[in-house]
DNA sequence: CATTCGCGGGG
DNA sequence: GTGTACGCGAATG
């Protein structure tokens, strides 16, 4: 294979493990790949009694999986003191699951550190590299004596650090590459791969089925022109390269995704996993070796963050971009504590370590609690302001604090925390605290740049600020969560007990002030005053920040806010149902029609054409005045569901089942639809979604109530009382305070001889 | 009426 | 590399 002439200057854009070694695939300044490969054995740790130290490394050298190479004195985690363990190297990066096999078998008194590490953090960590970092790779000439296996091939000179605000990237070629199945519902494609659309540099080319190889051979002409380092796809994993790859075991003609030899199986099953209280489905991963295969569908990051935020997580995690792409914010949080344990000369435990202290009953009680949540006092406001604190959980973390290792230390009992009695080490800062304060001052520093930046250096600012944004959120969550590696329940505990104080004390000074508090939930609050400016909600909002060292900002004033009774019990608020609009323009909506993701289109609408309206009104008198508009909406809606002319794209509800079309119990609109999907031959997966028309809600044949779309025909008709039900619903929650409820609805529309008296 | 089932939220 | 929350609302039987 084709070897670099060193010295090479450019961008570190992949790194992977081959066999003995890594592969780091550099782009330079004019944009060509280079594959280099180094020799690695990354380093893991063992403690424990001599004997069975001796024990383990005689079994690993055996199955020439490791070597052991001497002692050494690290930090031990959770109390900070040093410790002597026994250093190993892998021997074959490409082996460390059948290492990690190996270990499982338990040993006695043996205590594992670092032998599961990510290998490319750890590459980068010996090598003092990054994703996208500049560099000057030249070959290592200085050999070290004592361990001649350990000897890289490469050195690198790095141009800035992974924490410049700053940094030049490199020059990077996109194709965006789109398949047209037989049906293109609004999910992935199905069937038979039809068409292809590939993009690249303003040129845009479609190439029809027919001849794969053909198909195959042109795609391949303009991969090989263009030469791209990035393939955009749009449902890549879940449809486009699995289809792409299947012709070309027909054609034998193999499309050129990657510039190295790959032998890949073609997988059409994903796997179901539960996550966040719900079943997720996730496609199968089709990575690219030397090129990156970024599925904008399959990336929660990419659409979040756009590939700005990727790219500045994927420095500062050390992850790489395409494996970036595909995990979750969570694992992005985890690697940066990784990383910083490491840098630290920490020992990371290879499973968690203290098991959960024993707690009275009480304890639990108040303890497991959670955020702070009121009921609102249900009603349509005008002259309200909210105020939040801001990035409230790591702010905590950090103010208080907060990590594993340093809650209920044993050398500061009287720093305990409100409620619950944990207190936290004023003598050692904790790991999470370590991670997440750089990362804090990072993302005001973005905001601040995007904020006096324009067009798309604002954009790319934002996009960044986001991405550590969605960081700092679920960090939080992962202190509460069993099997992340630097999460403790007490720790999380800690977090919302903090929280609950602070919100108190907030409701607290504002009410001295004179302000009533009308709703708050975990980090908000919603407050009134009559005659307040917006100079004394700041005011407050400083008052607030002295009082508990939390920054707290006024979110804005309210020109109006609606908090929503339940639909069940109308006597009852409910915390998260509200919506209105802000001075500056802005609309809240929350928990409402609009926001469901289940919601029929032209419903959602028809409902975002009303809270618009009504949006221009300065105050509870102009509210009132626009509702003959909004009624006007209304009507024009009815309308056109009862005239039958609404297309059934625009009635399509979407959900996401939960388990296979089989196990349904009840004969519900999804497991309908699932079955009819499972029925004709197209299993739906839970996790992922299905898209039905409500055909006649009512009828006595299960089988006629619903329609999944794919088996829709022109003559379909859907079921206009059903649709003008939740047409009018949407309504409702618009105008309920001044008393429209369902039936007087239907009275206007009677009135207006939309539906017979 | 009880049971089943999906959705939201963060900034 | 994965947060088995929790409460609401709708639909079914």
């Amino acid at each position: 294979m084709y070897s670099p002439a060193l010295p090479l200057t450019g961008w570190i854009f992949d790194v992977y493990p081959t066999s003995g070694g890594m592969v780091v695939w550099i782009v330079d300044a004019e944009g060509k790949s280079h594959r280099l490969v180094d020799p690695f054995q990354p380093s893991f740790y063992a403690a424990g009694p001599v004997a069975a130290l001796r024990q383990l490394a005689a079994d690993l050298s055996r199955m020439r999986l490791a070597a052991p190479v001497g002692m050494a004195r690290r930090q031990e985690f959770w109390t900070g003191e040093p410790r002597d363990v026994l250093e190993f190297i892998l021997l074959d990066p490409e082996r460390q699951p059948a290492l990690l096999r190996r270990l499982a078998v338990p040993r006695p008194g043996i205590t594992l550190y670092d032998c599961d590490l990510p290998l490319s953090l750890s590459y980068c960590h010996a090598r003092r590299v990054f994703p996208l970092a500049k560099v000057v790779v030249f070959p290592n000439d200085a050999a070290n004596p004592k361990f001649e296996i350990r000897n890289p091939k490469l050195r690198f000179e790095v141009e800035g650090s992974a924490w410049d605000l700053e940094y030049p990237e490199p020059p990077l070629t996109l194709m965006a590459l789109t398949g047209q199945g037989d049906e293109q519902g609004r999910g992935a494609p199905l069937g038979k791969l039809r068409s292809l659309t590939i993009s690249c540099e303003g040129e845009t080319t479609t190439l029809d089925e027919g001849d794969p190889e053909t198909l195959l051979g042109e795609l391949n002409t303009l991969i090989r022109r263009l030469d791209p380092h990035v393939l955009v796809t749009d449902w890549g994993d879940a449809f486009l390269v699995p289809a792409l790859l299947g012709l070309a075991r027909r054609a034998e003609a193999p499309p050129e995704f990657d510039r190295e030899v790959v032998r890949r199986r073609i997988r059409s099953a994903g796997r179901s996993y539960f996550s966040y209280g719900r079943v997720v489905y996730q496609a199968p991963s089709y990575p690219f070796f030397g090129r990156w295969h970024l599925d904008s569908r399959n990336s929660f990051l990419l659409k979040e963050t756009a590939l700005a935020g990727l790219l500045e997580l994927s420095r500062l995690s050390k992850v790489p971009v395409q494996k970036m792409a595909r995990t979750s914010p969570g694992s992005a949080i985890s690697m940066m504590q990784l990383d910083r344990a490491l840098t630290d000369g920490i020992l990371i435990p290879w499973k968690k370590g203290e098991p959960e202290r024993w707690k009275t009953a009480w304890d639990l009680l108040v303890a497991d609690k959670g955020g702070l949540v009121y009921q609102p006092i249900t009603g349509l406001y005008e002259g309200v302001a909210e105020i939040d604190f801001a990035s409230m959980y790591p702010a905590m973390m950090v103010h208080h604090n907060i990590s594993p290792e340093t809650v209920d230390c044993a050398c500061c009992p009287d720093n305990a925390a409100p409620e619950i009695g944990y207190s936290t080490c004023r003598r050692r800062e904790g790991l999470v605290t370590r991670t997440l304060r750089p990362i804090l001052l990072r993302r005001q520093a973005l905001k601040r740049l995007r904020d006096a930046a324009f067009g798309p250096a604002r954009e790319r600012y934002d996009h960044r600020q986001t991405a550590l944004k969605w960081i700092l959120v679920t960090c939080f969550g992962y202190l509460g969560y069993k099997n992340a590696r630097f999460g403790r329940i007490e720790a999380h505990e800690t977090v919302t007990a903090y929280a609950r104080e602070k919100l108190l004390t907030a409701r607290a000074i504002a009410e001295a002030r004179g302000f009533r508090v009308l709703h708050a939930i975990v980090d908000s609050m919603w407050i009134q005053k009559a005659g307040a400016t917006e100079a004394e909600s700041r005011d407050l909002c400083r008052a607030i920040r002295e009082a508990v060292g939390i920054a707290i900002n006024l979110e804005g004033i309210y020109k109006w806010v609606s908090f929503l009774p339940s639909r069940v019990d109308p006597a009852v608020s409910v915390a998260n149902r509200y919506l209105g609009a802000f001075r500056s323009g802005e609309l809240k909506l929350r928990g409402i029609d609009l926001r469901r993701s289940d919601t029929p289109p032209l419903v959602a609408e028809a409902q975002q054409r009303m809270v618009e309206i009504l949006a221009q009104a300065d105050d509870l008198a102009g509210f009132a005045a626009r509702i003959p508009e909004v009624l006007e909406v209304f009507v024009e809606y009815a309308w056109r569901l009862r005239e039958g002319q609404v297309r059934l794209t625009d009635l399509t509800i979407k959900r996401t089942v939960s388990k296979e079309a089989g196990e349904y119990k009840t004969n519900s609109q999804i497991g309908l639809a699932s079955r009819q999907m499972a029925d004709r031959g197209v299993a739906v997966h839970p996790g992922e979604r299905v898209r039905y028309v409500i055909t006649d809600a009512d009828a006595r044949s299960a089988e006629d109530r619903v329609r999944a779309i794919p088996f829709l025909a022109p003559d379909t008709l859907y079921d206009t009382g059903k649709y003008l039900e939740l047409l009018c619903r949407a309504v409702e929650t618009l105008l309920w305070h001044h008393g429209y409820d369902h039936g007087r609805l239907l009275r206007i529309l009677a009135e207006r001889g939309v539906i017979p008296e």
